[in-house]
RNA sequence: GCGCCCGUAGCGUAGCUGGAUAACGCGCGGCCCUCCGAAGGCUGAGAUCGGGGGUUCGAAUCCCUCCGGGCGCACCA
């Protein structure tokens, strides 16, 4: 059997490596049989000069064969040279250093994976549905006032891991939760009672706990444009639940209106007072109850937390028998661990100390290990180097709507995004609007603008040419093969997003490629006199500019063809 | 007090299930447009990876401990 040209199809980079590990793992056998069979895994190396690919099988192996790790390294090579000379066509460098084995991939491995790529279009580095379902949640903030910065940052976070799970070949089902059960609703039927009559009476009292803030004044006006002054002489009872209601749902709107502006889409909206109303809490509890994690104390009925690692046991019922929030959740955890194989809630840095509880949940209803909590911590809002207020208590809210006002829903999802989300961010408004190159953000679109710009520039039938991407064998030059090389890594990228839960390698991504581009652009002019490499060159701008417009989408940031 | 997160160059950060001389951006010093977009590229200086132990052939990464900083510790949601 030849393993190189097994069928008509090229060989393409991981087809090389594959080839490469079976050969190191016979080399070995013939080397050292007394050894177990080598773990063969390759590693992008820190420098470039030390190759596309190392492995550090003879690091490993050096122990059982009780050799230095450099000797092995050295054995298996010059075995492999002695019985595997094809390998050579594969790859240009095979190198023992230091222990390592370093790979350098035959520019035509590159060529190939571009051919790849510009074969597979905008669907490059997308992976066959997996029928594997996954429940995200995030943003879920109190129906009680505008959505802030730190949903901001959930919904970034949550959007883009939906959208890159999508694009793994996940069933992402996107939930919101709303907070519309418990005393809050009350103080917003209060609150906005009180608006509503200040409307015609300015001194009318406002509630000392009520929430602050003028935004509540607009929905109070379109209330009275509907109902006139009917309210102003009715009994609390009669108004309050009407007011509470109204204020819900004119807030909510709000906030879906603010999310959808932001690029991101829910396929639930969950009410948590439904979940009461429909008996799913009771059921939940029931749940619970049959399984023995609960007991009751004080007339309350509590949840074995600390049998799964919490610090206390939690309230699911009060002592006046009304049930908690955490009673709600027990319900719509129940019901999303049963609907989908893989659970995720992302949430605000307020709730680390809710992590324990959910994941307890998650044990004892029956599903360990299926629920992943994120949480995204807090932001800092600077203006230059002036920090931003936002006390909520003096009603200097900013919005997410202010945010996305002032810089842009390209910038504020690109920058959200841009750290790990357990990493502190700090969030400079100046920056993120500053069109310039200190922002990173343009420094991606540009790349984007830059090659739309070039392929304008180019004929027609060149551009046919180069998609048909059978003419790609004059790719050579150093820039132009780590730029094929950086291209290649989109899926694993992806891949690596999703398994981690770590959008932010995707902000990442999307500058390297950009980088690689702009040095090979600066190495390499496109539009020569030579037809064959400039055909070339543009399939490699094709296949660049493919990769830049899908990780800008899955960041939820537009990808211009001029700026 | 307990719990979670963070501590990497002047600043902001990345370092994926441990691997080679610790990477990127900003800032600071040089250089590059008679050529496809200079919103770009090249290059220099700058780091005892918070401290100390441990595991390992090998630790920024894993374990212990201490020190800083943030947040959370409700029969609120």
């Amino acid at each position: 059997m030849n393993p190189i040209t097994t069928d008509d199809r090229p060989v393409l980079p991981e087809d090389a490596l594959a080839t490469f590990a079976s050969a190191v793992g016979q080399a070995v056998a013939a080397l050292f049989p007394q050894a177990p069979p080598p773990v063969v895994e390759f590693e992008a190396p820190r420098r470039a000069e030390f190759g596309d690919f190392a492995t550090n099988a003879a690091l490993r192996l050096a122990k059982t064969a009780r050799r230095a790790p450099q000797e092995v390294a050295a054995a298996v090579v010059a075995q492999l040279d002695a019985t595997r000379p094809e390998l050579r066509e594969l790859f240009s460098e095979i190198v023992p250093t230091a222990g390592f084995i370093n790979l350098r991939l035959a520019p035509a491995m590159w060529q190939a994976s571009v051919a790849q790529m510009l074969r597979a279009g905008d669907r490059f580095g997308e992976s066959a549905r997996n029928g594997k379902r996954v429940s995200l949640e995030f943003g879920s903030a109190n129906p009680t006032g505008p959505l802030v910065v730190v949903q901001g940052r959930t919904c970034s976070v949550g959007e883009t891991l939906a959208d890159a799970m999508r694009f793994s070949g996940y069933d992402v089902f996107v939930e919101w939760i709303i907070n519309d059960a418990g005393g809050q609703l009350e103080t917003l039927g209060r609150s906005l009672y009180a608006r509503y009559r200040q409307l015609a009476e300015p001194a009318f009292p406002f509630p000392e706990d009520g929430y602050p803030g003028d935004y509540l004044t607009p929905i109070a006006q379109r209330l009275r444009a509907a109902d006139g002054d009917r309210w102003f002489d009715a009994e609390e009872s009669a108004w309050l639940p009407y007011f509470s209601d109204y204020g819900r749902d004119a807030l909510v709107a709000e906030q879906r209106r603010t999310v959808e502006r932001f690029g991101v889409r829910f396929d639930l909206w969950q009410s948590e007072k439904e979940l009461h109303d429909s008996g799913k809490v009771k059921a939940g509890l029931q749940q619970l109850i049959d399984g023995g994690f609960t007991y009751e104390r004080d007339g309350a009925l509590f949840f074995k937390a600390t049998a799964f690692g919490d610090d206390k046991d939690r309230v699911l019922i009060r002592g006046d028998g009304r049930p908690t929030y955490l009673a709600a959740d027990v319900a719509y955890h129940y019901e999303k661990l049963q609907r989908a194989d893989r659970v995720i809630d992302i949430l605000g840095p307020d709730h680390h100390g809710y992590i324990g509880r959910l994941q307890g949940l998650a044990d004892a209803l029956g599903y360990p290990g299926r629920l992943d909590v994120l949480i995204a911590q807090q932001i800092a809002l600077m203006r230059g180097s002036e920090q931003v207020s936002m006390s909520k208590r003096a009603g200097r809210i900013v919005t997410l709507d202010d945010i996305i006002d002032e810089v842009g829903v390209d910038a504020a999802r690109f920058f959200f995004v841009m750290l790990a989300p357990e990493s502190p961010l700090t969030f400079d408004l100046a920056l993120a609007k500053e069109q310039s190159n200190d922002n990173p953000v343009y420094y991606v679109q540009y790349g984007h603008a830059r090659i739309a710009s070039v392929l304008k520039n180019a004929s027609g039938e060149d551009l046919d040419l180069a998609r048909a991407a059978d003419t790609l064998g004059a790719l050579c030059f150093p820039s132009e093969l780590a730029l094929a090389r950086r291209l290649a890594e989109l899926p694993h990228v992806v891949q690596n997003v999703v398994d981690q839960l770590a959008p932010h390698r995707l902000a990442r991504y999307a500058r390297d490629v950009a980088s690689d581009f702009h040095q090979f652009y600066a190495e390499c002019k496109i539009l020569t006199d030579d037809r064959e490499q400039r055909i070339a060159r543009l399939g490699l701008c094709i296949a660049t500019q493919t990769v830049l417009a899908r990780v800008l989408a899955l960041l939820g940031v537009s990808a211009p063809t001029s700026m």
